[in-house]
DNA sequence: GACACCTTACTGACCAGTAAGTAGAGTCGC
DNA sequence: GCGACTCTACTTACTGGTCAGTAAGGTGTC
């Protein structure tokens, strides 16, 4: 009998959803192949289609998880400051960066008109999620008295994350925007 | 004898640009065929070849017309306020929303890893094309006393400009993102 | 013996790119 | 003003590669 909790998640499909991940954020989603995976995994192509009959649905997979993870993640900030969130947010794009990677909201809404209807559906809703905790950052740290800006708490959250998505982007091309953005925000912010 | 200007450009040449850019702003550069642009064109796969033999030809002379393009754009601007020339800017952007497209750094920058050498260098240079006239735009602001921001002309001009691009990517979930973040901007500015 | 997890072997679609040929328009010598 | 030539702008016909996806079979484990 199966335990009850029935996460139980095979090795191999793991490692294909953690590969898929990174080809999919420096490649992009239609940029990279079963091949690229299964030659990478010591495996046969078949093998993924076996864990994923359709690429679609690998990249719903993909974003489930994403969702997930970025739950579990603001979950566990929620004790932090304000101020300690959008740090948190900041590292999260520093990590992308690091990595070569852009985050996968960029990517995905990039290659939106290509994808698959239901990717587009699991998009929509991690998007969404993002949205939701940038504009929550900047609005407790306005009540809190600790951030600073003019209009609403979802006007100055959507800056936020779209400075944040175009910052990858054009990070590049140069190292230094990144943090340019990144400072640029605190001081709009007013806060540090 | 041909008049000394040689810039005629054949009829189809044009058309074959056109075409391209709307699909490459559309679906993305690795995301369009041939097939698209003859099918459309009512010509054959090789004709295309002839105009443009290597599919980064064609990435190439279209990321050097959006170069020139650019060039104009800002040139004819020149004389406007600081105030006109951001609103200038956002025209821009929402001509793109306006058929579905998101700007040219975006797709570019999110499929540089998979694009060819020369593409990406001339990306490079349309990237540093825009991000200059952004920081251009609030440089100038700021010293007419128009605008209001901490920090430097570079670094708002990035968050100006990361924030449009991203936002065009946002506004493919969500229509009023963009109009969310071009009032934001205005209003962190102090311009309006 | 049922099931999970693979394999081999294949299909058909699509892709960029090439080679060789052609129609028409312009150019040149004479 | 006419044949020979050349150039531009295509065409047809093809190649080799890559792609997602499938069918059927094998193997080890509970």
């Amino acid at each position: 009998m199966k335990p009850e909790t029935d996460a139980r998640i095979t090795d191999t499909r793991k490692k294909i959803l953690d590969l898929a991940e990174a080809l999919m954020l420096s490649r992009g989603f239609n940029a990279f192949s079963y091949q690229h995976i299964s030659a990478e995994l010591g495996v046969r192509n078949a093998a993924i289609h076996y864990h994923f009959p359709k690429k679609s649905d690998l990249g719903v997979a993909l974003i489930e998880r994403y969702c997930r993870r970025f739950e579990r993640f603001t979950q566990a900030q929620a004790e932090l400051s304000p101020g300690e969130q959008l740090e948190k947010y900041f590292e999260l794009a520093d990590r992308y960066f690091g990595q070569q990677q852009i985050c996968p909201s960029g990517i995905l809404s990039a290659e939106l008109q290509t994808l698959p209807d239901d990717m587009r559906l699991q998009t929509q809703a991690f998007v969404a999620l993002m949205r939701g905790w940038a504009a929550d950052i900047v609005r407790r740290g306005r009540d809190a008295g600790v951030m600073h800006y003019p209009g609403t708490a979802e006007g100055m959250g959507d800056v936020v994350f779209a400075a944040m998505q175009g910052a990858l982007q054009l990070a590049r091309f140069d190292q230094q925007a990144l943090q340019a953005v990144k400072l640029q925000i605190r001081l709009l912010l007013g806060c540090q």
